[in-house]
DNA sequence: AACTATTTATAAGA
DNA sequence: TTCTTATAAATAGTT
């Protein structure tokens, strides 16, 4: 975007890699927002980072709520049969 | 964004509102593609628009499927308590 | 479905 | 990590 263009591929250096998820996690939350706003709908956002920690968002609390531990066991058995 | 600046609050005009979910539904996946690739995560998304149609993405194509029926009972049951 | 004038997001740097 | 800013990208209104 800014102060030159970049390819879509994964981000090699691990520092710039974690700082453009913080960066790109908020922009891509913030338009969620503004989407389940504009357009009266309910957004959930589910992020699994590259180390494994999950972050989530959702414009009504409950939304995720119920699904969280299974969606946690789920990415953990499917990391196992990688 | 374009052609002038908007207020985030929901579109009153149904057709514009239309529009506007469709383009914005769409910028998001996007940004959920470019983050999932970029900085090595797990990406999902669901959406439940007005009329209450379900929308997902995932960057992983089994990512909310074991859920996606109770996803969609849930959110029924909050419509009927709200 | 396109176009394009603007707003917004963000890559790199500090 | 937080701020800046030049530039790429998204998009509101229009056609």
């Amino acid at each position: 975007m800014a102060r030159g263009k970049i390819a879509i591929r994964r981000i090699d250096n691990s520092a710039s890699r974690q700082v453009t998820f913080s960066k790109r996690k908020s922009g891509l939350v913030k338009k969620a927002k503004e989407l389940a706003i504009l357009c009266d709908a309910e957004v959930g956002i589910t992020i699994f980072s590259s180390t494994g920690r999950l972050y989530e968002y959702s414009s009504t609390r409950l939304f995720f709520f119920p699904f969280k531990r299974k969606m946690i066991q789920f990415y953990h058995t499917k990391i196992l049969l990688d």
